[in-house]
DNA sequence: GAACAATCATTGTTGATGTCAATGATTGTT
DNA sequence: AACAATCATTGACATCAACAATGATTGTTC
């Protein structure tokens, strides 16, 4: 990714500002999680499987916000890490249960370890006060 | 763009937050651009034409960021909308002054407009002041 | 219970995007 | 005069999101 001296008090508007930030942070994760073999969404996956622990794909792709044939491609590549598996559903023989392996839960807290590096990076800059109120304001703004 | 529920709680770290915040307002700019024809680069480097007036092709692409190849195409559509015109340059019969037109100024104005209502929407649950601290947090650590 | 619609995972396609190397013209340097 | 560097441009290439279509299975309705 490029880091070009794009800000000279122009282009300070707030989603401008959030778009090119936002690029620069995703770069960031993906580049911080290349040397595990992954990109961001499948780091996005795996946190969201250590939490609940045995998902269907489509909920997945409803949850993430990604389509469910990328959905597909992106539990190939863990799989093929050894990251997470795709069991039967007993319920329903249509869908499948991912889970995570101990792997993906031991790759998990490490890549969330790279993450909260890159997001430091992100804001060094700013106060832990500062943060703070970052990451409510964005919050808020998230949650629609 | 999809506007899934992806935050629970989960996510909430701040970095990624802002990824994901990027690629919304990203595409919602990009789709308030669509009905001039524009994307989103094709309007920051208008925004930036409309502060210099008469820049290289390398220079954009060095201050926004973007591959030369990718400025090129660019500037191929703003010429084709009569938004920009390259012209010769008298000191470097190598290198293209690219200016804006009065059709591109024009044209400027209603897309800033537009991007302004975007950045209102998706800055809808803050009050003036809380937008005002979030501009500048992200100016900050948008700097560098 | 038989027919039909809906759902799940998957595949394939398409279009947009970014990256990179290579080229032709021109300029700067030695 | 020879050679390296720069500028815009082109083309190749991988990547990726968005969509439609498919096969298997389930839910629904008459």
């Amino acid at each position: 990714m490029n880091d070009a001296p794009w800000m000279h008090g122009l282009h300070a508007d707030t989603g401008y500002l959030l778009y090119r930030l936002g690029q620069r942070s995703g770069s960031a994760f993906n580049a911080a999680l290349e040397q595990h073999g992954l990109r961001l969404r499948h780091h996005a996956i795996l946190r969201y499987l250590a939490t609940v622990d045995g998902a269907r794909q489509r909920e997945l792709a409803d949850r993430l916000g990604y389509d469910p044939s990328a959905i597909v491609s992106l539990l190939d590549d863990l799989q093929q890490l050894g990251l997470a598996e795709r069991r039967p559903d007993p319920a329903d023989r249509r869908s499948r249960l991912v889970v995570l392996t101990p792997a993906g839960h031991a790759l998990l807290r490490t890549a969330d370890h790279d993450s909260r590096r890159v997001t430091e990076d992100l804001l060094a800059p700013l106060s832990p006060a500062d943060r703070a109120t970052l990451n409510d304001l964005l919050q808020r703004i998230s949650t629609l």
